[in-house]
DNA sequence: GCAAAAGTGTTGACTGTACACCCATGT
DNA sequence: ACATGGGTGTACAGTCAACACTTTTGC
């Protein structure tokens, strides 16, 4: 038997009469809130928007935006409310993906009380700086990469994991789905949507092959009739523009390779 | 700026002061369940266990096994302690698997407070009925497909909707993973594991191809050097007998063909 | 012309499916 | 012998990675 259970047979309450009469010094204050990893790809690299404490505990830490649920709020409606101030925007861009990653409770991750965080993943286009008109220090996107370097930034209670499997998360996510054309803005060229891929994943892909698997998957992206503007110091053949197409998942899906196991490392 | 913020700041409080005299008036009382969707095949039928509520609300209607996350319990804990009430078991069999589906917060979810429901959902072999002493009119599998007959059962709270979404994990999942064998008992023959792909998904497999896949993708299962016991009325060969083996993932996936849009439904 | 990026074609290896066929067992 | 299910062989169509090649642009 549950020990709730117990304290409620021993109090001879019904399960409903025990629930109406809550006692918070019986059932000690709990919190749910939720915490958003918006992921994106700005100046070609695989971010994520972190602010720092300024508070107690784990203050001058990162951590990731997010707070918590009000009364008469569902979950998405948090996460939706929360974005719109974090990142300053009155609007959210269209094209914006958000979904529920996975609640993380364990019972000493938050030293003041018990906190039950639903992480939600979100993979947006290129934002403007975050929190437009507060102070610039205390939001920002950091390269995943830069995560686990020494120059990177702390993080705060277990948010270290929650960002590993949110980029797991979008780095599978992008196999089946079409969901990497979320990072982009329409319209798009083919190669912009590569190198999502190639940085979301860290593997470079090979320009024709990728270019025929995509067009070969229908409803992935569909042609605009346009073709981009001119290209920077030596030209280049412009390219086809495209935008999102009504697919919902992607068969077969485009797949990451992991470098065997040789030795050469990027860069 | 959210509401808790500026109730935060009227009051001139820190983050950490306002937890710390967390008055539940103000936060109106919240309580986390677990909530947990014990997959299994059972006479050759997918089913699910459900408890029937002996209280309001949703009296007498079926539910999920579940129950409060407890103060110092992880959620992973709490599935555990709830999972082995529910089935009466002292000790899961192994091979058994468990993971975290989603976390469901509608604010009306449950009339008596605000419940956030962390679901889970469970892979597990055929197990003895349910909650042995106790009336077995309480707890039983209810095979998903009568689930929306109308001799099915009435589902309380949003059930309904965490018991579809664990079905759709469970069927894609079997597609990627070796998981399919968490419903069987250790060893088991290929025919019953393509049954449980036939059953799981719906849908019928070549038997000679099945086989094949089966035994290329490496690691998926391996052979312990058995043959079956001999069979019931007209006899038909023995099969060799396999475990699991150590593939976490299946590439290339099983994949479940959706019967195009031909008309003829099953039986 | 040359560099750079877009886009097309070709080839050989591999995969999936359908289906014919053989094997081992009970009656 | 024959029914039943386990297990193998084969052949065709589709897919994929690699890489040579053509096209369109800026300088």
């Amino acid at each position: 038997m549950s020990e709730p259970a117990e304290a409620r047979n021993r109090a001879g309450l019904t399960e409903t009469e025990f629930l109406a009469g809550y006692d918070p010094r019986r059932f000690p204050p709990v919190a749910v809130t939720v915490d958003i990893v918006l992921l994106t790809v700005r100046q070609g690299r695989f971010s994520v928007l972190l602010v720092r404490r300024a508070e107690h505990p784990e203050m001058g830490k990162w951590a990731l935006p997010g707070g918590f649920v009000q009364e008469h709020e569902d979950l998405d409606e948090a996460v939706l409310r929360e974005l719109g101030e974090e990142t300053g925007l009155e609007q959210l861009p269209p094209g914006i993906h958000l979904e529920q990653l996975r609640t993380y409770g364990r019972p000493d991750r938050d030293p003041r009380m018990r906190v039950f965080s639903v992480a939600y993943v979100a993979f947006a286009p290129h934002l403007p700086a975050p929190r437009a008109g507060s102070d610039a220090d205390l939001a920002r996107y950091w390269p995943v990469a830069e995560l686990s370097s020494p120059d990177g930034p702390r993080l705060a209670f277990d948010h270290a994991t929650i960002i590993d499997d949110a980029i797991e998360r979008a780095r599978s996510k992008i196999e089946y789905t079409p969901l990497a054309t979320a990072f982009l803005e329409e319209p798009f060229s083919l190669s912009e949507l590569r190198a999502i891929y190639e940085e979301v994943w860290g593997t470079p892909q090979d320009p024709s092959n990728f270019r025929r698997k995509v067009l070969r998957l229908e409803g992935f992206v569909v042609p605009v009739g346009e073709i981009a503007p001119p290209r920077g110091p030596h030209g280049g053949r412009p390219a086809e523009l495209y935008r999102r197409g009504p697919a919902q998942v992607l068969w077969p899906p485009l797949r990451r390779r992991e470098p065997e196991e040789a030795p050469g490392e990027e860069g």
